[in-house]
DNA sequence: CTGTTTGATTGGTCTGACCACTTTAAAGAG
DNA sequence: CTCTTTAAAGTGGTCAGACCAATCAAACAG
């Protein structure tokens, strides 16, 4: 009748989901762990895995390494709030998207580290204007800001406008990262 | 010095990504398989799978069982630019965002199979609104779609309205579900 | 040419192991 | 007794190999 595997991806979600509201957890609150939610909920720690990665995209949990699995503070979901607002008040004119870019690419430089294979990466995606943005973001380690800049960037992709930076700052930026986090 | 594990999760999504580009995959192209991906990046299958699960949730591949791996269609993005253009001119009317989550989720009734499991799954949440609405949805097969659906609820989430739907209303939902989709 | 069967391919799940990082508590120094 | 150091347990991250389930394509029968 059934098949041998009985857990299915979503269901696994809402196995979760569901366990996070009977247990009454907080925002802040450690989840059980990955052993311990596979066991209660009978299926492997690779589909609990699969799932709670699903959910740290929603902007619901937050891995630690070592440390556990924790609900979100209802704080990270402002960054929606805040991006919503900038569209909505700024009439969304095609300069506010590029700044709003620019400021998320320039957090990302302060907050990445600068490691040899990163700046190789970047190095090799110099004349791409959009491939170089892309894998900086991706170097972040908050996926909730990376789906934003998602976002934001189709929308930016959407308006059919050029590159956002010229190759020469490109080349400047990275120099910069380089420099400024790596100073010798 | 390095230690054993070489791979890690963002490295690996940058990788991925690299070879989507120098492959010069158009959308709707196939990726190679998890497997061989796993052989040419020498990462583990596993992480492979991560990465793309990351991927399809940023709306960048899409998976489907015994077929493969794809490049999304860009049609696909228009998803985002419908809800923010949606946004944008609606004046994010508490209104309007009700009626966008409305129509969200009759339209995820109408693509979700009422399989025992999720009927039985949204009897049990039937007293709280967001829960049943939120398992509902993520019942659906379309990662973009839960996203976008997530971004809304949570601008919702923000207005502190009330309930979305009566008790009433989501018993009738959730009857009539059932009675069309199995109908006997 | 059409429909069917069958084998290979591919994504999905499972198991168990080991690695890397954190946290905690025990052991030690003062 | 207090503070520091250290060892061990706990947790997420990665890996390897196996089997299941859905799909696809080639061989086959009509």
């Amino acid at each position: 009748m059934h098949g041998k595997y009985a857990s299915s991806f979503h269901e696994n979600i809402s196995k979760i989901r569901s366990l996070i509201v009977q247990a009454s957890l907080a925002p802040g609150d450690r989840l059980p762990s990955e052993r311990e939610l596979a066991e209660t909920l009978s299926i492997s720690r690779a589909s609990v895995r699969e799932a709670l990665r699903a959910l740290s995209f929603l902007g619901i949990v937050e891995t630690r390494h070592g440390g556990g699995t924790f609900l979100c503070e209802q704080d990270r979901h402002r960054y929606i709030e805040i991006l919503s607002e900038f569209i909505v008040t700024k009439q969304t004119k095609a300069s506010d998207i590029v700044d709003m870019l620019r400021l998320l690419e320039r957090l990302a430089f302060s907050e990445v580290e600068p490691t040899p294979e990163r700046v190789k990466l970047l190095e090799a995606n110099l004349a791409n204007d959009r491939e170089f943005r892309q894998q900086l973001i991706l170097g972040l380690d908050n996926e909730l800001f990376i789906r934003i800049w998602s976002e934001v960037n189709r929308f930016y992709d959407g308006t059919d406008a050029g590159e956002l930076y010229t190759i020469e700052e490109r080349t400047q930026l990275l120099e910069m990262w380089r420099k400024v986090r790596m100073p010798e």
